[in-house]
DNA sequence: CTCCATTCCGACCTCGGCGCTAGGATTAGT
DNA sequence: ACTAATCCTAGCGCCGAGGTCGGAATGGAG
C-alpha cells in the first residue's frame, strides 16, 4: 500500500467538511459517524491538517471545524503531503528547493539509475495530486444519490 | 515513503544485471559489492524476481543470475510489482480484472470520494512505471562516467 | 458560576512488516 | 571429494501504523 489509512481518513474528513456549506463549525463527532471512523483517532488526523493550516477550529462548545479555505481552492497534493509528511518514493529522495537529491548520486562511477524512475513515478504522482481540488472530490462523491432520502 | 528499500535494491540488481553484456551469468556476491548492498538480504530480493521470471538462474559453481529477457523488453512496473507485490495507493484497491474497485462504494449514499483521487494517483503511477525500461535506466546510469578509469 | 460540549495534548499499547542474519540443503563445475 | 554458488526456512530487533485512554484547556448556555 502507498497510502496509510492516515491519509484515507484525513481524505474524507475534508470531503465530509466540504459538503458542509452551514457557516458553523462541524464537530467531529458528527463526522466520525457520518463516515464511521473512530473519534479517538480523528483527533490526532485533524491535528495535522490544522498543523498544515488547511482547515480552522474553534474550541468550546458548539465548536468544531471548517475548512480554512474554499475547497477550490485547495488542491490535494496538499492534503495528502500534511497527513503522510512526506511524498518521495524512497527514502533517499528529497525534494530540495526544486532539485531531486538522492542519496546515492555517484556511485561506483555510473549516475545513479534509479534515480530516473522514482523521479518519473514521483512527477506522476504529484502531477495526479495536484489537478485533483478537494471541490473535484466533493462534487464526485455527491454525483450518484443525489437526493435519494429514504431508499425504504 | 512509498517503496521500500526491497523494491530499490532489487532495481538496482536488475540495472547491475542489465550492464552485464558477457554471456554467462553473474553471481550474486559480485551485485553486491558492486552495490554494497548486504549480500544474504540480496538472495531473498532476487528470489521474488526469479519467481516473476524475471531473471534466470544457473546454480552450482560459476552459476549466477541473468536476465530472463533483453533489458529493452522489460518495464519497471514487471520489476516494482514483483517486488513490492502490489502497486495499490490504499487497502481498499484492487485492480480486478480492468475495473478498480474500493471495498467503500456507496458509503451512507455517497459515492466514494476518495476513489476518484486514489485511481488518478495509480494512473499516474502506474503510467510512469510501464513507460520506463530498465534499458532506460541502465543507459542513464551509464550516462555520466562513461569511462574514466581512475579519477585520482 | 457552574455545567457541559468540544478541542487539544501526550502517553500508552498491540501488531505486523521491514531489514537483516543464520544455518543449512542442494546443485554443479574442477 | 572439494568448492562455489543458488536455494530454503526460520528467526530477531526495530519502528511505525492504528487505535485507546485520561485528562487539561476553552468557551457557550443555564
Amino acid at each position: 500500500m502507498i497510502f496509510s489509512t492516515r491519509a484515507e481518513y484525513g481524505v474524507r474528513l475534508m470531503v465530509e467538511l466540504g459538503r458542509q456549506h452551514s457557516d458553523g463549525p462541524t464537530p467531529l463527532n458528527v463526522i466520525a459517524d457520518a463516515e464511521g471512523l473512530p473519534l479517538p483517532y480523528l483527533e490526532h488526523v485533524v491535528a495535522k491538517l490544522k498543523k498544515a493550516s488547511l482547515v480552522v477550529s474553534t474550541r468550546g462548545a458548539h465548536g468544531g471545524y471548517a475548512l480554512a479555505r474554499p475547497a477550490a481552492d485547495i488542491t490535494m497534493d496538499e492534503v495528502v503531503l500534511a497527513l503522510e509528511g512526506t511524498i518521495a518514493p524512497m527514502e533517499c529522495f528529497t525534494d530540495e528547493v526544486r532539485r531531486v537529491l538522492c542519496s546515492h548520486e555517484t556511485d561506483h562511477g555510473h549516475g545513479c539509475a534509479t534515480k530516473l524512475l522514482w523521479t518519473r513515478v514521483q512527477g506522476g504522482m504529484v502531477r495526479a495530486l495536484k489537478e485533483t481540488t478537494l471541490a473535484d472530490l466533493v462534487e464526485f462523491g455527491s454525483r450518484r444519490a443525489p437526493a435519494a432520502p429514504v431508499p425504504a
